[in-house]
RNA sequence: GGUCUCGUAGCUCAAUUGGAUAGAGCAUCUGACUACGGAUCAGAAGGUUUGGGGUUCGAAUCCCUACGAGACCGCCA
């Protein structure tokens, strides 16, 4: 059982004793402020209407209390409301004993859930930009982190391979093309389709300036342009199963999967399911229909259908158009249903941006209004925006940050700023190679991870990406640091309990101890910062012991072999924080 | 127009979900290698938590209000 929880019960038990009353909720243990003497902290000020008595006296009698009933208490000290508890050496020291060498410290047992994380879905008509690298990695490092927590995950994939914007790149590739291929061109496949769907992007716009120069209003030059409506009739060839139309598409989606893949590779994020869209949304129309018979939406004289959410405080939204064609939800409703029929999974996150809360918010009130049983499992992970200091990068309008060239100036930097250092003697150049992309996408997936989801993310071209202070290479330098001590240390192990520590040791000790708890509140927050965060409070105790005390060279058995031990055990919890978060643990650096 | 986010040191972010004197990193300044790795460590400076009001023992956190930034409300995805 836990410390925390020994100390909730023996609180809960105290007020039983003491006052002869319960507590009406779970009393709240807090970690201590440094600057405070003690480990965990209770503060009573809610309490005194149970104890009848002042801030100063609850405290002590609780105190006094916990002092006697749970031996691990060594003493306890009062300020106003606050009661700092301490927790004695003895209790530190065995947990160091248990857990030194226990390279899964911290993973949970399993829960027996499910849950399904989705995430990356890319669209298949433009190269993948840093706001996509921010997708990967919060959804890569969820689905870790949920499993280390014990959760049965499935990593999602739902491929954006048809619609309206496939068709816009499609056409211009046909008009434009001349028959140019990834071969011929040296381009990356994805990089490819990507420039034709600016190209469309580019000729439309013109036609629209031409229109409207010749007196046509814009709203009616954008639906009048031949470019536009070419493209919606290619949608229309499209689901009718046009035999040209689905070569291209098949031809163009391929050069875009071969592109994905080798950046997939090298992010080194991976997914257990691919679903396409060209296989769901014909579920989605048929799920649509059904709707319709229930009841559950209504159909337009012009054919279109659509769903009324103004009981549920939102607006009509539409689900089929006038055409006959699906939109963008119509194709969710039926890869929900899909995912759900080969699952039966508990829960099913959906790693999807901020600007889609209102999308989801509508997609699970539709499968609740369906009667879907696993509609109250849907959670949209809403995530901030990555912006740059121009504002919102535009795929079409060029003002993005290519993930592949980010990447590419990341291990330029890196392979810099390891050669100044100089401290690669004898690797190969394939290893150094393998180094430098390791320490740039640490910086990289750190950068990107240590920041709450939830909020935006402001990222600056002009300024690099820093490698020192609360960095992903900072954390992997300390890995490889205690990898260098723990090559030339002596053999070891347990210690005499009874010792007392320093304060150094004590320090690193608990922040050991708080892992299993990072785990867990970065599980339930599916938040990977917790995890950066908590990285980086854990090497920064490790940096300051290792400066303040020798290690190797201590003369003293027991306190080498504590120190020891405690290098060991921060080196796994290390290298399995950074496996959490995606980032590679090097041995040298 | 309506709905929803957000606003913390010059910059980028924390703050155990309502707790103590709001903490880190970068940048600036100062100090520490004949030590087991200096991508490190120690220190200085930097704040009316956007302004104003309220709730209570206690507010960066909850409520109201003003200002500022952004997103969404498409027969786009």
């Amino acid at each position: 059982m836990s410390i925390e929880l020994q100390l909730i019960q023996g609180i809960q038990k105290a007020f039983k004793e003491v006052y002869t009353t319960d507590t009406p909720a779970v009393p709240v243990i807090e970690q201590t402020k440094k600057e405070f003497v003690g480990d965990y902290t209770f503060v009573v000020f809610p309490y005194l209407k149970l104890s009848k008595k002042n801030p100063e006296q609850t405290a002590g009698d609780i105190g006094e209390f916990l002092k006697k009933e749970l031996n691990f208490v060594s003493g306890y000290n009062v300020i106003k409301g606050f009661l700092n508890i301490e927790i004695g050496d003895t209790f530190w020291i065995k947990f160091l004993n248990e857990n030194y060498s226990n390279t899964h410290f911290g993973k949970a047992v399993l829960k027996k859930q499910k849950v399904m994380v989705e995430y990356s879905s890319p669209n298949t008509n433009k190269p993948l930009h840093l706001g996509h690298i921010r997708n990967n990695l919060l959804g890569y490092s969820v689905a870790e982190i949920l499993a280390y927590s014990g959760y049965e995950v499935i990593k999602a994939n739902l491929i954006n391979d048809r619609g309206i914007h496939i068709c816009k790149s499609m056409l211009a590739w046909m008009k434009f093309g001349n028959g140019e291929t990834p071969q011929s061109s040296g381009m990356k496949g994805d990089h490819l389709v990507g420039k034709y769907y600016v190209e469309f992007d580019k000729a439309y716009k013109s036609e629209i300036e031409k229109l409207v120069s010749g007196g046509m209003d814009k709203e009616r030059a954008e639906n009048e342009a031949s470019l536009i409506k070419e493209a919606k009739e290619l949608l229309l060839k499209w689901e009718a199963g046009d035999e040209e139309t689905l070569r291209i598409w098949k031809m163009m989606n391929g050069w875009v999967y071969e592109g994905f893949e080798s950046t997939y590779k090298r992010l080194g994020v991976n997914f257990d399911k691919f679903y396409y869209e060209s296989n769901t949304y014909l579920l989605g129309k048929k799920a649509v229909q059904e709707g319709l018979q229930q009841g559950a939406f209504y159909q337009k004289e012009d054919g279109s259908i659509w769903i009324d959410l103004t009981a549920d405080g939102l607006d009509h939204k539409l689900l089929q158009r006038s055409d006959g064609t699906s939109v963008y939800i119509t194709q969710d409703i039926g890869t929900a249903q899909m995912k759900y029929d080969e699952y039966k999974m508990d829960r099913s996150v959906y790693v999807v941006g901020n600007e889609q809360d209102y999308h989801f918010k509508v997609l699970q009130l539709i499968l609740k209004h369906l009667g879907k049983s696993y509609a109250d499992g849907v959670y949209h992970l809403s995530y901030g925006m990555v912006d740059l200091p121009s504002g919102k990068m535009k795929s079409r309008e060029g003002t993005v940050v290519d993930a592949d060239d980010l990447l590419d100036e990341l291990h330029a930097t890196s392979e810099k700023i390891t050669k100044e250092l100089g401290k690669t003697e004898g690797f190969t150049q394939e290893q150094l190679s393998e180094l430098y992309e390791q320490i740039g996408q640490g910086a990289l997936k750190y950068f990107l991870l240590k920041v709450d989801p939830k909020k935006r993310l402001l990222f600056d071209p002009k300024e690099s990406i820093d490698f020192q202070g609360n960095t992903g290479p900072f954390v992997q330098y300390t890995y490889a640091r205690i990898s260098s001590v723990m090559r030339s240390a002596p053999a070891f192990g347990k210690v005499n309990e009874t010792q007392s520590l320093l304060a150094e040791e004590k320090e690193l000790i608990y922040a050991l101890y708080r892992f299993e708890e990072a785990v867990e509140l970065a599980a339930r927050e599916m938040s990977p910062a917790i995890i950066a965060n908590y990285a980086y409070e854990l090497v920064k105790a490790y940096n300051k012991m290792y400066h303040e005390l020798t290690i190797i060279k201590e003369a003293d058995e027991q306190k080498r072999n504590l120190r020891l031990m405690l290098s060991g055990m921060t080196r796994n919890v290390v290298k399995t924080a950074l496996g959490l978060l995606g980032i590679a643990a090097p041995e040298k650096m």
